[in-house]
DNA sequence: GCGACAG
DNA sequence: ATCTTGTCGC
């Protein structure tokens, strides 16, 4: 069996202030290729960043789970010193980097790749899920908690209603009910895949609850684990 | 000048 | 994102 080719492209310094950052977005947003162009998807990742002593160190999770299983299959966590500000439409550049380093751990490469973030429903259609998609050159897809541009129209409330999600007359994403009720995402291209099927897998990813098992994996990886409640007065655990 | 603003 | 406990609802 071919092992899967492995890519992380050097496209640009990452060493950058905010203007050249958004220089850098403006000359690769051509690059994102809006179609399906995915190969057979056995393995689906998920990557999410946290941050721990007052977000001074960066930590980039990658979890890659199976398909149609949705079983994990491999997972890296990889921490360094945060070195940009989070600053609205450049969240790129304050993540990715940790993200690389993350993947380059990675023993089990995956044919598409969940973004935590937004995808082309970005300023300058650049979102954190089309430059890692055109790093990785890998299928990548934006899915985002909360809105940073566009707006929609009423959204039906049971799992897998859809509406655009619109800047003038331009559809940017879709804004996905993926339960019951529940806050919808927002997903939108990220490289290598239409809109339609963006929906379609982070509906197929996100079975149970309101975000894709693949970004719950790479979020609990990624999240500091927290302080134990000073009441505890047993300093661990008795053992079985 | 006043909001809005992925994580 | 992170700091933080309890609380309302299915």
């Amino acid at each position: 069996m071919p092992s899967q080719r492995r890519r992380i492209r050097p496209l640009h310094d990452w060493d950058v202030d905010p203007a050249e950052a958004a220089a850098i977005q403006r000359a690769l947003a051509p690059r994102v290729v809006r179609e399906d162009r995915l190969g057979e998807i056995r393995l689906v990742a998920g990557i999410d960043v946290g941050f721990e002593a007052a977000g001074g160190v960066t930590r980039a999770a990658v979890a890659v789970l199976s398909w149609p299983g949705l079983e994990p299959v491999d997972q890296a966590l990889a921490r360094r010193p945060t070195t940009f500000p989070y600053v609205p439409g450049l969240l790129s550049f304050r993540e990715i980097p940790a993200v690389l380093e993350a993947m380059a751990a990675l023993r089990q490469w995956p044919h598409l790749v969940l973004c935590d973030g937004q995808g082309l429903a970005h300023p300058r259609r650049f979102g954190l899920a089309c430059h890692l998609g055109l790093v990785l050159d890998l299928p990548a897809i934006g899915v985002a908690k909360s809105r940073l541009v566009g707006t929609h129209g009423p959204l039906p409330p049971r799992r897998g209603a859809w509406v655009p999600l619109t800047e003038g007359e331009e559809v940017i994403g879709a804004v996905v009910r993926t339960r019951d009720g529940v806050r919808p995402l927002y997903v939108s291209i990220g490289h290598r895949i239409s809109l339609a099927s963006a929906v379609d897998w982070v509906l197929r990813c996100a079975p149970r609850y309101r975000l894709p098992e693949t970004t719950r994996q790479a979020h609990r990886l990624a999240s500091p684990p927290r302080a134990p409640a000073t009441g505890s007065r047993r300093r661990s655990p008795a053992p079985p």
